[in-house]
DNA sequence: AATTTACACAACCGCGGTCCA
DNA sequence: GTGGACCGCGGTTGTGTAAAT
């Protein structure tokens, strides 16, 4: 009766993901695309649950993930869908492409949030605080000016006093956002503006017609979801030019964040290396009258997540 | 230089709906 | 029709990093 557990969760592996966990993961979906999440771990000779497999992929490694901070465009948009939504991230996410419902989520707990109580409004009704609500976050903040100062203040703290309404204080999130997002790199715009380039234009491929570049092999022995960044820069090509801060971003801050999204888009721009690379390594490959051979750049097509040629 | 503190984000947990045997 | 597994979602926790002391 009923289908077989998906893990029996004895002896699976939890915590940060390895840059080897990720490669592992990353061949199993370019090769197979997304089947079923209980199969993946076994299949990709992983220690996890398929359920930690499919929140890795769809919130991390996901090639049509924007990352980086939200844009000042976007962050209104959550912001009037949270209104109209709640707290349905899924569904709000699923008006801003390349965003994860997790990404949106925290935005939302560390910035919006703040940012909402700092101009008086309430994040969860969107309507302006109450008097009693006023008075209480003004007794908090009495109490804080009593208690010694805290350490470090807040990027909120730093910024200016309260506006008097969304217009003024989106303005001046307009600002930081300029800043913030003309550093940052993003892979579909990018990929759109390869030559007008559409999805919507170009024809499917099978999975099984993917040819899935074996991972390079690495003797790396990394312990933390910090050394993804690590693999990522492992899987450099002889051609290809990181971004300049790639090597200078930590771990876990944005910076390195938005790097993924250019290993993603390096990583299929250099198809024909791995190609070449995989018939190497495996003389099987080599024999196949390969699509990608022909058509060397490649991305997803979000919606099915079946592949399409670029 | 070491320690403390706050922040940001990745990952986990638990629940409910749906699907399947 | 029923029970149990799968999947997706939202809430919460854990961890790494930067800044302040």
């Amino acid at each position: 009766m009923g289908r077989q557990p998906c893990c029996d969760k004895v002896g699976l592996k939890k915590g940060p993901w390895t840059a080897e966990e990720d490669k592992k993961l990353i061949n199993f979906i370019l090769t197979n695309g997304q089947c079923c999440w209980r199969a993946v771990p076994k299949l990709a000779g992983l220690l996890r649950c398929g359920k930690s497999c499919r929140l890795r992929w769809t919130n991390y490694l996901r090639p049509d993930l924007k990352r980086g901070l939200l844009s000042e465009h976007e962050e209104q948009m959550v912001i009037d869908l949270h209104a109209q939504l709640g707290n349905r991230w899924s569904k709000i996410a699923s008006h801003l492409p390349g965003r994860t419902d997790n990404e949106i989520k925290n935005h939302w707990n560390t910035h919006i949030k703040k940012k909402l109580r700092k101009m008086g409004i309430d994040p969860l009704t969107h309507k302006p605080l109450s008097t009693t609500e006023q008075q209480q976050q003004q007794q908090q903040q009495e109490q804080k000016k009593q208690i010694p100062k805290p350490a470090v203040k807040s990027q909120v703290d730093k910024t200016k006093e309260p506006e008097t309404s969304i217009q003024s204080t989106i303005t001046e999130a307009k600002e930081e956002d300029k800043i913030m997002t003309s550093r940052l790199f993003d892979p579909m715009e990018m990929m759109n503006n390869i030559d007008g380039f559409c999805t919507d234009e170009v024809p499917l491929i099978e999975p099984h017609e993917i040819l899935v570049p074996s991972a390079p092999s690495t003797t790396s022995s990394s312990s933390s979801s910090c050394d993804s960044s690590k693999f990522l820069e492992e899987l450099q090509f002889p051609d290809f030019e990181w971004p300049s801060d790639y090597n200078t971003s930590s771990c876990n801050n944005s910076n390195n964040i938005s790097n993924n999204l250019s290993f993603w888009d390096d990583y299929f721009g250099g198809w024909d290396l791995i190609i070449n690379d995989d018939s190497d390594r495996n003389p099987a490959l080599g024999s196949l009258p390969s699509p990608l051979i022909q058509c060397p750049r490649m991305g997803f097509d979000q919606g099915s997540w079946t592949y399409d040629l670029l």
